[in-house]
DNA sequence: CAAAATTTTGTACGCTCATACAATTTTTTG
DNA sequence: CAAAAAATTGTATGAGCGTACAAAATTTTG
């Protein structure tokens, strides 16, 4: 019973802290607005947390699970390699997701993690499994050593693709976002890779 | 006598603001400490400036145009379009600014120019005068629909390496990013458009 | 139902920071 | 050189915040 409702409270302030940081960022994360966004008072977050960075952690954790539920989602459905190509990127944009407010929040928290060692390492997991799933997209199609270039030109376009639409330079939708990349994509690989790629489950 | 002063006393503080940006971004830009990089006591900055946030609108236009500088400085040297467009690339990359922590301060002005109108019409500027020279090397080679679609490429490409940079998930040099954009650029022109681009002035 | 345990509330403390400003020092002026 | 003006210092004030915790409310237990 006791691990239940502790369960609750905390799974509540990570969701609240999540809501939050869609709205306003790392920056805008205030305990009192944790616990607001959650529908509890205001000192309840030391109750069930140590303390504010132990509930962002977790918020993040569940703000990256809930992008990387797109990706393999899409995922599951490709049958070939391209096709899993294409479920990354596309799983990376998701309609309701990729909007201004909500890329700054990422921003954002590229920012903390800058000066935050527990942020850092999630970052870099992220960036681990976005990586590792590029690269078995392409690595029997090209030679090892061909194969961060490619991962780091993909990576730099989605990463790319999301400031600037925290910018807003030009409003883009998720469906031009995902077409730009795809272009890039297609040109960097060369129509025979393309093909061999339908071809190889 | 009195202007000169107090010109002087602005600069020494911008220029303070600048070092403190460099090393710690946006967010740990205290009045203090900007003040003590400058080398002055703490109460001065609201003897020179309206408030805090003046001193960073022009510590920004301060940042800006030593990158600006370095393109501006390439583009002198560049005899046709194509070497404008690397100018403008690699000018957006010099060797002794493309650092993680510089890198990181700049995402923070992003994130900072999010919630701060005055910031934000910069960061337009910024991205105008950007796409203007992009534009300027390749309206005469592509039609007009579709260079809007380049200019955010490159932009994409530009602004994706910093951030990558930033997160410094492989440390990458200055070449290797303007190689890696370089490549792609070629990749979405085309042989043919690069062989006209090197052929008008 | 009463006592104990758990959960929740509201607040007080201490910290960091931007800003204003009185007091002091330095420079200019006549 | 004295008086006035300008520049600089150091600090006080108040606002916003994270955190701890006593008090109150609720739930569980025997």
């Amino acid at each position: 019973m006791k691990r239940s409702i502790e369960d609750i409270r905390r799974q509540e302030l990570i969701e609240g802290a999540y809501r939050a940081f869609l709205q306003f960022g790392m920056d805008g994360l205030t305990t009192a607005r944790i616990c607001k966004e959650a529908g509890m008072s205001p000192g309840i977050l030391s109750y069930y947390f140590k303390n504010k960075d132990e509930v962002l952690f977790w918020m993040v954790r569940h703000a990256n699970r809930v992008i990387m539920d797109e990706v393999v989602e899409r995922m599951k459905r490709a049958s070939n390699r391209w096709d899993r190509l294409l479920a990354i990127i596309e799983g990376n944009f998701p309609e309701t997701l990729f909007e201004q407010n909500i890329a700054n929040a990422w921003l954002s928290f590229y920012v903390a993690s800058a000066r935050d060692p527990q942020l850092q390492r999630l970052q870099r997991l992220f960036h681990r499994r976005l990586a590792s799933n590029i690269t078995s997209c392409v690595d029997q199609i090209m030679d090892d050593e061909s194969v961060p270039r490619f991962v780091a030109t993909v990576a730099i376009l989605i990463d790319g693709s999301w400031l600037h639409r925290a910018a807003a330079h030009t409003k883009t939708s998720s469906v031009e976002a995902i077409d730009l990349i795809k272009t890039q994509i297609e040109h960097a690989l060369g129509t025979a890779k393309m093909v061999e790629m339908k071809r190889i489950k």
